[in-house]
DNA sequence: AGTCCTCACCGG
DNA sequence: AACTCCGGTGAGGACT
């Protein structure tokens, strides 16, 4: 029997901000499976994840969803399948589990990602049997909402079967390096699905008309069947530098105009090009830049992507290893600068745009407990100017470069000089990063803060065990050492690898720290019974679209989702987590 | 005709 | 000063 809970106690849960796994054994619990004809199953779970009531059937999805207010946190298959039909009825949930989400990061918290993450494979994987691979991803449909729209019947796992899998799931989280972050990581994965599917719904607001003012102003007037004016002029530019026609969108071609006159380069990149001293070369760098304008973000993107004022691109979350998120489709996460003046707020409403300050170096204090770099990161002012202040004799410069070289795995330069300075300061904040690369250069596994882990080595096969991390690099770093880590005896491939794990450690725990903030932003307004709406989303970055008589209450929600997310990620840590925020008409007069 | 690869740009 | 980490996108061209 299902113990009945108290309105007051659901309410009082409620009030809490944030999706918080430790209240899990506390939550009222249903499964929802959506059937054919619109209809649903339904079934309340207990403490223990099983039903703990017999499994009922509704004719209508929303309406099932909709009359259980008390619910804390519903378990489905699939977010993507079921809540665009839940927001299209004007429903949204507080909080979720999906299932095939979370398979997907315990596949890869037990060192087995690229084994297929559906739950009908799951389902296979626990019963014994044939393993499904899973179905090929689906192109996004430019500004089709249908898209979004699985079809609900296929899968093959009725509804008791996907509670198996989700006990199952439940003793894995146990079974987890940190059982509680685990949950916690499954959790905000679920939370910023729904975000995503949220957003996607909301849309960013895109004016079509000023978006082709800027293409006029640009690029010129389009000319049928080839490119606009102001190419072609450029085309013409760069054709009269060399003598000879040239087609500056054709590397090859440029290679060889380029040799004609004398010029020996190994690539058309601008910064190669920037160096050489050559007529054609400034009409060249003028043409790429609005070459790429054209291709992906001009006229032809504008009709496939923009409707009724709304750009509505298909979010990813957890779509790159590290736990970033991609688009599919659209383009959404690479808009360039000069098209955001397209972005603009409907009449009398503001866009709240926030971005999150030096993320790289704030995280790594946080997970590598370096108390230095923790000082350094619990004030709101600029970072590298305190980093500089401390380690580098006011150098802010060499702060910088020596902290990203450090993240990002610097192979040469003033970097490595200056990464010597950060090493002594802050021995354990470089231990840390050090230690993820030797992993990664070992053909070993490492975890973002909460979990999320990075996949096998390319060829590395089944080898079992030996790919599991290692029970705990932070633990290891202990510092005192002052040589640190050299990677000299490594292949290519292997340092290649290195780099890359020593920047997921950093990267991926900034993605932990963004989901928890989503959630909690996301809390947060729709508690406060306010207009705004979050509507895009960008690794460290959020545009919130609000009543402009909203605009400075919801800066205040985003800084404390901020730090807020910072405690529950982390943990209660001196470090900081400010943002820079505009309250703005136009995305483009942000910053 | 469809698929895969390279190139170069965009963003963080 | 150099071009290190993570991705998406489109065009052109080589390939099947």
């Amino acid at each position: 029997m299902r113990p009945v809970t108290p309105r007051g106690g659901a309410a009082r849960r409620r009030a809490l901000s944030v999706p918080d796994a430790r209240l899990e054994g506390m939550s009222e619990r249903w499964a929802v499976a959506p059937v054919e004809g619109g209809g649903a199953l339904l079934a309340p779970l207990g403490r223990d994840g099983r039903a703990a009531g017999p499994v009922l059937a509704e004719p209508d999805l929303a309406e099932a969803v909709r009359s259980r207010p008390d619910v804390v946190r519903w378990v489905w298959r699939s977010t993507t399948e079921v809540y665009p039909r839940l927001l299209a009825a004007g429903v949204r949930v507080e909080r979720c589990y999906d299932v095939e989400c979370a398979e997907q990061l315990l596949l890869g918290h037990e060192g087995r990602l690229g084994e297929p993450r559906s739950a009908a494979a799951a389902l296979a994987r626990l019963r014994g049997g044939p393993v499904p691979p899973d179905p090929p991803a689906r192109g996004a449909e430019p500004g089709s909402q249908s898209s979004l729209f699985e079809p609900p019947s296929g899968t093959g796992v009725s509804l008791e079967d996907l509670l198996d899998v989700y006990a199952e799931q439940l003793a894995r989280h146990d079974r987890a390096e940190h059982p509680d972050r685990m949950r916690l990581l499954t959790s905000s994965e679920s939370a910023g699905l729904l975000v995503a599917a949220e957003m996607h719904r909301s849309g960013l607001p895109w004016r079509a008309d000023v978006h082709r003012e800027v293409l006029a102003e640009l690029l010129g007037e389009r000319y049928a069947g080839g490119e606009p004016r102001r190419l072609a002029e450029l085309t013409d530019e760069i054709s009269a530098a060399f003598g000879r026609r040239v087609r500056p969108d054709l590397p090859v071609d440029v290679v060889k105009a380029f040799a004609g006159a004398g010029v020996r380069i190994t690539s058309t990149r601008r910064w190669e090009l920037a160096e050489i001293d050559h007529p054609a070369v400034e009409p060249l760098i003028a043409y790429k830049k609005l070459y790429r304008i054209w291709t992906a973000h001009g006229w032809s993107w504008l009709q496939d992507w923009v409707r009724d004022g709304r750009f509505r691109p298909e979010y990813q979350p957890g779509g790159t290893v590290s736990g970033r998120w991609t688009t599919n489709g659209g383009g959404a996460l690479q808009i360039p600068k000069v098209i955001r003046r397209a972005v603009v707020a409907d009449e009398g409403w503001r866009l709240v745009v926030a971005d999150a300050d030096q993320m790289e170096p704030r995280v790594l204090a946080a997970v590598s407990r370096d108390r230095g770099l923790m000082e350094v990161a619990g004030h709101d002012g600029d970072l590298y100017t305190a980093l500089s202040d401390r380690a580098f004799e006011g150098d802010r410069d060499h702060a910088k470069i020596a902290l990203l070289g450090a993240v990002y795995g610097q192979t040469s330069g003033d970097g490595l000089k200056n990464l010597a300075a950060l090493r002594r300061r802050f021995p354990l904040a470089v231990a840390y990063v050090d230690d993820a690369a030797k992993a990664g250069e070992e053909g070993r596994l490492v975890r973002t803060w909460l979990g999320r882990t990075s996949p096998p080595a390319a060829g590395s096969g089944d080898q079992g065990e030996a790919g599991l991390p290692q029970e705990d690099a932070a633990q290891d770093a202990t510092g005192g050492r002052d040589g640190g880590y050299t990677p000299g005896y490594a292949s290519s491939d292997a340092r290649a690898r290195g780099r890359f794990t020593r920047n997921f450690v950093v990267q991926g725990s900034a993605a932990d720290w963004a989901l928890l903030l989503l959630a909690a932003l996301r809390r947060s307004l729709s508690e406060g019974g306010l207009r705004a709406e979050l509507v895009f989303f960008q690794h460290d970055e959020v545009i919130v679209h609000c009543p402009a008589e909203e605009a400075e209450t919801v800066v205040s929600a985003i800084r404390a989702a901020g730090e807020l997310a910072g405690r529950i990620t982390f943990g209660e840590t001196p470090v900081r987590f400010p943002f820079t925020t505009a309250v703005v008409e136009r995305y483009s007069d942000a910053k």
